[in-house]
DNA sequence: GGAACTCGGACTAAAACGGTCCTATTTATG
DNA sequence: CATAAATAGGACCGTTTTAGTCCGAGTTCC
């Protein structure tokens, strides 16, 4: 339940080979080196690439380049990239999303669940990408 | 994604009230107090009783008591009892579970979302269920 | 012009989630 | 002793999410 979606886990281990690499990488050389679905991986980085995290060179020889150093991007910023930001939350009455709970007026744990959520957000964001390399 | 289930939710809900109360708490009563279904939180009350996170008193009157103090319950207790102790993990492949991923052998992040999963665990150990009462 | 890319939407099977329903058992109480 | 109020627990079900595929179109290098 606090899993995080295969997507997400084909985002990092992309961020962190396009990282690694000296020139750009492509999709293909991504999903051949990992052995993952080639279709899946490219969304994913089509995704990173729309988020800004990363840049894109399309055409032959094309690929993907870091936008940015390693350092500066945070593993929250590939969940929220892949996610959308909304999915920042551990419960969705805390996200600015415009669903809110059934039960919020009568909840007695979205207080405590916030500072739970705000230590989590702690670890996602000091975390960086140039750690996992 | 990082969504705890309302499962949990209801869980953490039940454990508040029950350790707030002074006499037993019964699964309408819950149920009631914070318009919830009370099918579904009579379920998620009995598996905190199989978890001997409470125990419980059949029969007219009957309901739930905390089985140990509050402060001796940590949040991560509440989750393992409602959704095994196997979803603990942020990835199954660090769980102690069967199915390993099919990239395992090719993955280069799972040492670092180790120690990801280790702090996480960190913030839902040390918040306990009297913190939140 | 063609090969190797990125881009992006449509689509699908399968699993998880949230919830209901029904039955059996236990126990206090009148 | 009968009954009402509880827990115990399995079966079931509709909706949503997940993980993944497929296909068409645009781009750039050679
Ligand atoms: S209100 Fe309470 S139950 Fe509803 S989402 Fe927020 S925390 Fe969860
Ligand atoms: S091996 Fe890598 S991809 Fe597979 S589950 Fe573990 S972390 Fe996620």
């Amino acid at each position: 339940m606090l899993k995080l979606s295969k997507k997400v886990e084909y985002g990092l281990i992309a961020m962190r080979h396009i990282a690694a690499a000296q020139s750009v990488s492509s999709a293909k050389e991504i999903s051949d080196r990992y052995a993952i679905s080639h279709d899946l991986v490219a969304k994913v980085l089509q995704k990173l690439a729309k988020a800004g995290l990363i840049v894109s060179q399309q055409g032959m020889n094309g690929g993907y380049t870091l936008a940015r150093r390693a350092a500066d991007i945070s593993i929250t910023n590939v969940i929220d990239a892949i996610e959308g930001a909304a999915s920042a939350g551990i419960v969705q009455c805390l996200t600015a999303d415009d669903g809110i709970c059934s039960i919020y007026d009568n909840c007695t744990i979205k207080n405590p669940l916030g500072k739970i959520q705000h230590n989590l957000h702690q670890v996602f964001n000091t975390m960086k990408v140039s750690e996992i390399v």
